[in-house]
DNA sequence: TCGATGCAAGAGATCATACCACTAGGAATG
DNA sequence: CATTCCTAGTGGTATGATCTCTTGCATCGA
């Protein structure tokens, strides 16, 4: 099964290098690769062949692949295909606001714009998986016997609140911020303890099983508000 | 001059390679450079002199860097330094939605979660020097000669609330969406033309300008809620 | 004098080859 | 059975060569 590159138009168009086909070409496959449970491309050398180009061009395509968070390369094992679109946006903001304390600080009031109407959406739309999954993750909070565990529990409540919303565009920027932010809620839980995180969820899920909109979002600005002024506090007590 | 990448450690711990080492400093001073005004990095040929690496390696780095929005990459020419951190973005979301109709609703309800809190934070943080550049702005819709000059400055009225609202994350993805929401705006102006358009903006603009966040808020939100209909209206047109 | 054409230098793009460093699995040893 | 070692295969890097594109300059013709 040979697949061929459109080799670049001769013309007075912009041409485009045989790296930009290949990347295109690639990124279309693992989207549809992992949608079938495949977890690894075929060797670099292996894409030369197939491809009829230079391991150069595929090197080069791997490397852009890489930054679109749907590869893992690893030295000595391969190609691994992976889903993280939300990664490229991670190292953006860390470039965009170098400083970790302004970065957190727009982090959280961007989380205090999106969070809250999504919360309104997920009372509008989520499906019973979504919920059973909400439950599910509650359940992980409340035995989770490290901070890690806490806030990998913490973490994916608040983004399947995003999936149940509906809008993948929003979705993928929190989680985003919801890697870009671990730190911090590492501090807000070392405030209040995840006990206090467990009942502000417990709250938001209510509403949103209940399909009250307005009650989701208020819940949820309430928890965001409050986590906002713990971690405030822990930055105080740390001056 | 002579700056040395850090070769990669030796040991247990995952090695971090040339291509890794050179994509963080070059990003750095990509960032560095643009804030000087500087418009050119060195050739390929110079920095891995100047690094110490094959031109292989420099290659493999400049792709990636392009990728994350701080290169262009131009046969012939060299390497241009840009400001487009939120490239990324658009190419992941692309991919997480590669259905161009499925996109663009998401693409809008986005905005309708994001922008009026955008207004709002503007009318509280806006300086004259936003509200200098956003009535300018308007005076380039009223002036626009063809869609593609009203689409420019409809883009931008909306950066610039953005911009003032002073939260870079949020900036950034708006311009994300900008990008790639070109296409529905083409259609909301062809229902509407720019004149309405330019009122809408007038109104948001005469809130923020009297300061007052909730009517900014309110006002956007009418605006998006009539793009999103006449966006509607153009499309049951077409069927 | 101006515009068109051609050429050369320098830029990136691709190829090929060689060698290095890491990883995992299988074989050997205690 | 557990540990250690070795090997094959993987990605990482270097080098040299050649190709293709872009721009600026020189020349020629009207």
């Amino acid at each position: 099964m040979r697949i061929t590159l459109k080799r670049p138009a001769l013309g007075k168009s912009a041409p485009r290098s045989l790296v930009d086909e290949l990347c295109e070409t690639l990124a279309k496959r693992i989207r549809r690769d992992l949608g079938k449970g495949r977890s690894q491309l075929p060797t670099e050398r292996e894409l030369a062949v197939e491809f009829e180009v230079s391991r150069t061009v595929v090197r080069e395509a791997t490397k852009r692949l890489e930054l679109q968070g749907l590869l893992e390369v690893r030295h000595g094992i391969g190609l691994r295909l992976v889903d993280k679109l939300h990664a490229p946006l991670n190292g953006a903001l860390e470039l965009l606001l170098p400083d970790a304390g302004q970065r957190l600080r727009q982090l959280t009031e961007t989380r205090r714009v999106i969070e809250p109407e999504l919360a309104r959406l997920a009372a509008e739309r989520a499906k019973p998986e979504h919920l059973r999954a909400m439950r599910r993750t509650q359940q992980q909070l409340e035995k989770a016997v490290d901070t890690a565990e806490a806030i990998d529990a913490d973490v994916e409540f608040h983004r399947l609140i995003a999936a149940a919303a509906g809008n993948g565009i929003l979705e993928l920027v929190l989680k985003s911020l919801g890697e870009l932010g671990r730190e911090s809620r590492r501090a807000t839980i070392a405030v209040t303890g995840s006990k206090l995180v467990h009942e502000h969820h417990a709250a938001i899920l209510k509403q949103i099983e209940q399909r009250k909109p307005q009650g989701a979002f208020d819940a949820m600005a309430r928890h965001l508000a409050a986590a906002d002024r713990d971690l405030n506090d822990h930055f105080v007590k740390q001056k």
